[in-house]
DNA sequence: TTAACCATGTAAAAAGTTACATGATTGT
DNA sequence: ACAATCATGTAACTTTTTACATGGTTAA
C-alpha cells in the first residue's frame, strides 16, 4: 500500500481536503509519510488525474476555497485491491542496535549510560503513546469492527514500544555481569 | 549513525574490502541499506577522503585488485564520538496496518484469510530468523561482552516478530465474535 | 552450461524530508 | 505581539533502491 492508497482509503471514508489529510496523517504515527507532508496536495491532483478522486470548490469568505474530494467508484475499487494483495513484511529501522553494535569501544558505564538514556526516551514515547490511545482523534468506525480494528491499530504502537523496553531490561540484566 | 558510521564500526574492527563490506550488510537484516547496495563503494571513497580510513590495494593473479580499507586514529575517534549520540526513536514501517486500516471494505472471512496470509509470513520470518541466529555469521567478538552484544541484536530481530505474531492472535481472538 | 562468486564501480529512478512561498484569522 | 490555525502549493535536497556495466573463476 501506497501513500495514494492509504489517501484513498480515507476520501472513501468521507470526503475531505488536503489540509485536514495533513492533520490526519501527522496525528496517526503509525502512518509513514509523517511530518510536514505536503506531497500529498501532489498526490490529491495525481488520484484526481486517474479519475480515483473527485473534486468539489467551496468559496469562504475570510479563508481561501477548500478543495475538497471524495473518492470515485473506481477509486473504491482500486482501494479495495490494495487492501486485498499480501502486505509488505514490517521493516524496523532501530538505531539503537546500530549503536549497540559497536558499543565495545565505551566503557562499562558509558555503556549503562547510553541504555539508560535511550530507554527515558522508549518510556517517554510510551507514555506519549498511551496518552494519544486515550484521547484518540476521530476515527472512522462505521461498523463495530472497524472501531475495533482501529483501537487495534492504535494498541499496536504500545505493543511495539513496549517490546522494546523488555528488550532494554533483558539486555541490562545480562550485562550486569560483564 | 548513518551508514558511514557503521562501516567506520566494521573497519575498526578489522580490515576488510567493500565487498566483503556488502555481504555482511546483506546478512545482517537489522542494519538498513541493505539489498544490492553499491552506495558503500562511494562511502568509502567520502571515508578516505575526509582521512577516516586508509586502504591498501592488493594485487591478486585471478581476480581484480582489492582495495583492503581500515579505519584510522581519527576515524576511530569519529566511530566513539558517534556511538555516544542518544539514538533515534525506532522507526517501524508496518504495512499490514495500513491493510487493516481499510479493511472495512472487506468481508468478514475476506479479513480473516488476510491476516491468515499475513500471520503465515511472519511465522516464516519468524523461522528463517532463528535459523540464522543458530548459524551466526562471523561477528565481531573481541570480548565476552561483545559478543553477549551480538547475540542480543540477533535475538532483537526474533523478539519483533513474535511480538507481531502475538498482536496477530490478538487480534483475530477479538474479531471471532465481530 | 549455468549459476554463484569474486571485485569494482556508475547512473538513474523513486521515495521521503525540509524549506520556501503566500496571506488572512483566531486565540493567548 | 506572537503563535497557531486555515488553506494551498512549489522547489530543493537527501536518502534509498534498482538497474546498468564489466569480466574472470569456480563449483554443481
Amino acid at each position: 500500500m501506497e501513500l495514494n492508497d492509504v489517501i484513498l482509503g480515507f476520501l472513501d471514508w468521507k470526503q475531505m481536503t488536503g489540509y485536514e489529510l495533513k492533520g490526519l496523517f501527522e496525528k496517526m504515527d503509525f502512518l509513514p509519510w509523517s511530518g510536514n507532508n505536503n506531497q500529498i496536495y501532489k498526490s490529491l491532483i495525481e488520484l484526481e488525474k486517474e479519475g480515483l478522486v473527485e473534486k468539489e470548490v467551496v468559496q469562504q469568505e475570510s479563508y481561501p476555497a477548500q478543495k475538497r474530494y471524495r473518492a470515485t467508484e473506481a477509486g473504491s475499487k482500486r482501494l479495495n485491491a490494495a487492501v486485498k494483495t499480501l502486505p509488505e513484511e514490517t521493516s524496523i529501522r532501530n538505531d539503537f542496535l546500530l549503536h549497540l553494535m559497536w558499543s565495545n569501544i565505551l566503557a562499562k558505564d558509558e555503556l549503562l549510560s547510553l541504555i539508560a538514556a535511550y530507554q527515558s526516551k522508549v518510556e517517554t514515547l510510551l507514555a506519549m503513546s498511551r496518552e494519544k490511545t486515550r484521547r484518540k482523534p476521530v476515527l472512522p468506525e462505521r461498523t463495530e469492527r472497524e472501531a475495533y480494528i482501529f483501537g487495534m491499530i492504535l494498541q499496536n504502537e504500545a505493543d511495539m514500544l513496549q517490546n522494546e523496553l523488555n528488550f532494554l531490561v533483558k539486555l541490562r540484566n545480562g550485562l550486569s555481569n560483564k
